[in-house]
DNA sequence: TTTTAGCACTCTAAAGTAGAGATTGCTAAA
DNA sequence: TTTAGCAATCTCTACTTTAGAGTGCTAAAA
C-alpha cells in the first residue's frame, strides 16, 4: 500500500482528524477540522479531501449524518509518516524511573510496579511479561533436596538471574548420585544458553557413567527446566482503565478482552513474541493476531537484563494518544533495564 | 437478632421468596409465591406475611410497586435456618475431581486448576490462595549461592511442600561460611513452625560463632523468610462471570470490584484470614470487610497440605445458589486436600 | 480548475408522551 | 383469620417529536 502519494492537504486532514477524534472519541466532522485547526479552508473543502480519504480506506462514517472516524489503515499511516513523537517532561521521567526502582533488584516486584506505573500514567492496561531465559547462558546449575521425592532444579544464568523449578523424582537417589549429577551437567552444560541445552541434552548426556534412570528424567522434563513454558509470568495493571473508555462499553467487547487478560496463555505468546526486536513495536486493530483485542492498539519495547530480554507495554483502544505513548513505553523500557543491569 | 421466632409461614415465604429471586434476579411478588410454590393461600395473604417480613428487616422493595427482593439479613436467615444443602452427582464429583487432579502434584498449577474449576461450575468467580506455610513444620533450609550477591534460600516444610526465595547479600560470604551458617540454622531451627522462627530468630542465633553480619542480614530478613508476606498467591477466575451478572450491569459497581480482584494484596489478606476455622464459611454483603465486595457474598472452605492449610472459594452476588456452593467448594476442598496429600 | 456558499436530505440522540403491566396496601366481606 | 376487590403507584416499553449535526450535491465565485 503506497500511501506516500497522498497530498499535503490530504495528509494534514487526517492527521487533525485523528488528534481530534483521539481526544473526544466522537466522529469528526469537516466543520471541526475547517475551524478549529484553522486550515485556512472552507468546510467545503475539507469535506471533499475526507471523500477522498475515505474512499483510500483512511476513515469512514460510523452512519450518514456522523463525521469519520481513523480506520485501522488511517491509523497505520498516522503511525509511520504523520506522528511526532511527544517528548516526556523531566518529571515525569523521574516519576517513572522513582517507581520503577522501588522494587530494588528483585525482578517480580520491579516488572509488577512496571506494569502498574504502565497503567497509571497511560490511563491504559499496562502490560510487562518476566524476561526469556531461552537465550540465557547457563552459569550453574544447582540440585537441591527439598523433600521426599523432590528435588529443587536451580538454574542461574549469566545476567545474574536465577530462577528454581521444584521437580518430582519418583524414586530416591543417594545425595551423592546426585551432587555428581549435578557436577556433570555443570561440567557439561555451562557456557551454553538454555535453549541450546534444551535441544541437546539428550546426546550430552548420553555417554557418560549416569545412572539412566536419572538422565532420562531430566531428558523428559527439559521443557520445564530449560524454557520458558509456564515459567514467563505476565503483569497486567489497569483493567479499571479500559473499562472506562466508550469503546468497552459494550459487554460483548468488554468480556471477550477480559477473558483474554484471564488467560494469560494467548496474551504471554503474543507479547513474548515482541522480545526479540529492537525499539518500540506498535501493533494496530485488524494487525493483533488475537481476535479479541482487534480493537485495540498494542505498543510494546523490548528491555534488557544482561543478555536477556522480555517485554513490556500498554494494550488500549486504538484510539490512543500514539504520539505520547511511544516515549512513554520507550522511557519506562530504558528505565527498567537500567534498574535491572 | 433473635429470627428463631419466625412463624413456620413466614419461613416458607422467605423461603420460596428467595429461591425465585435466585433464580430470577426479578423483585418477586406475592401472586408468584402464592401460585407457583402452592402454599395454600391466597396473594394478599402472602402479602401480609410478605409486610411483617419487611419490617423485620428481611426483605425489601425496590420501589413502590414491585416485588420484595431479599436483604442481607434476610439471606443470613436463610443460609444459617432454612437452606437445605443440595448434594453433587456422582459425576459432577468425578468431573471436579479430574479437573483438580490435572496438576498432578504442582501445587501451582493444582491450585490454578481449582479456580477454574470453582469459576466455571458455579459460573462465579472461582478462588484459591496458596497454602500459609506460616504454621509449618521446618524440616530443612538450604542456602544456595545463585549469583554474585544473590542465593536462594529453600525452606521445605513437612507436608512435603518447600518454596525459594532469592535473596541479596551485600558482601560475598564464602562458600564455607554459608554452608556452616547452614549447618547452625538446621540444627536450631529444624522442628519449629515458621511462625515461630520469625519471631524468635533474633535469640536463637544470639550465642554462635557466626557472622554477626551474616546474622543480621537473616534477623532483617524474617519476614521474607519464615512468613507468607509477598509470597502468598491468589488465582481468580471467571472475572466474565460476574459481569455477566445483572448485578454488575452498573459501570461503577463492575469498576470496583475489578480493581479489587487486580489488586490482589487486601483480597488475600480478607480470604487468608479464613484457613484456619473448619468447615465452610459463609460471608453475606455487608458482613464483608472490603467495601467494594459489599454486594457479594463469599464461600469458602480450608484444605490441607499435611499440617499446613489454605483457602478456595468463590466470589459472586448474594444472589447465589448457596445450596449448591456449599456442596461444591465443600467438595472441591476435600479432592484439593486429597489431590496434595 | 479549484474553492466555496447554500441547501435539501439523512440520521442520531434526547426529550417527551402514552399506555400496559405489575404489585402494593387498604377496606370490607366471607 | 383469610380473602376478594380496587384504587393508587411506579416502572418499562414503545412511539413520537424535535433539535442538531453532518453530509453530498449543485451552482456560483475565484
Amino acid at each position: 500500500m503506497a500511501f506516500e502519494n497522498l497530498t499535503s492537504r490530504e495528509k494534514r486532514v487526517l492527521q487533525n482528524l485523528i488528534c481530534h477524534y483521539i481526544q473526544t472519541a466522537d466522529p469528526v466532522g469537516s466543520r471541526v477540522i475547517a475551524n478549529k485547526y484553522r486550515m485556512g479552508l472552507s468546510s467545503a473543502t475539507i469535506r471533499n479531501t475526507m471523500q477522498d480519504l475515505e474512499e483510500m480506506g483512511l476513515i469512514s462514517q460510523p452512519h450518514t449524518s456522523a463525521g469519520r472516524i481513523p480506520t485501522d489503515s488511517g491509523y497505520r499511516i498516522f503511525v509511520n509518516t504523520l506522528l511526532k513523537q511527544e517528548p516526556l517532561t523531566d518529571s515525569e521521567k523521574k516519576y517513572i524511573k522513582s517507581i520503577v526502582n522501588q522494587g530494588g533488584k528483585r525482578i517480580d516486584i520491579v516488572l509488577s510496579q512496571t506494569s502498574k506505573i504502565l497503567g497509571d500514567i497511560t490511563s491504559l492496561l499496562g502490560i510487562s511479561i518476566s524476561p526469556r531465559f531461552e537465550e540465557g547462558v547457563l552459569t550453574r546449575m544447582n540440585l537441591v533436596p527439598a523433600a521426599e521425592g523432590k528435588i529443587f532444579v536451580i538454574v542461574a544464568v549469566k545476567s545474574g538471574l536465577a530462577r528454581s523449578i521444584l521437580m518430582e523424582i519418583e524414586s530416591d537417589f543417594s545425595p551423592n548420585e546426585l551432587r555428581h549429577f549435578e557436577d556433570v551437567l555443570n561440567e557439561r552444560l555451562s557456557g551454553l544458553t538454555l535453549g541450546q541445552i534444551r535441544r541437546t541434552i539428550s546426546e550430552r548426556l548420553a555417554d557418560t557413567d549416569l545412572s539412566p534412570r536419572l538422565v532420562k528424567l531430566f531428558v523428559d522434563a527439559r521443557t520445564n527446566i530449560w524454557s520458558d513454558k509456564d515459567t514467563t509470568q505476565i503483569h497486567a495493571t489497569g483493567t479499571g482503565n479500559l473499562i472506562k473508555q466508550p469503546e468497552f462499553a459494550d459487554r460483548e467487547t468488554l468480556l471477550s478482552i477480559i477473558n483474554i487478560l484471564e488467560d494469560k496463555k494467548e496474551l504471554i505468546e503474543f507479547i513474548d513474541s515482541k522480545s526479540l526486536v529492537e525499539g518500540i513495536i506498535i501493533t494496530i486493530g485488524n494487525e493483533n493476531p488475537i481476535d479479541e483485542i482487534k480493537n485495540c492498539s498494542v505498543v510494546t519495547s523490548k528491555y534488557q537484563v544482561g543478555k536477556i530480554s522480555g517485554t513490556i507495554g500498554i494494550i488500549g483502544p486504538t484510539r490512543m494518544p500514539y504520539s505520547k505513548l511511544i516515549s512513554i513505553v520507550e522511557y519506562t523500557a530504558k528505565s527498567l533495564t537500567d534498574t535491572l543491569s
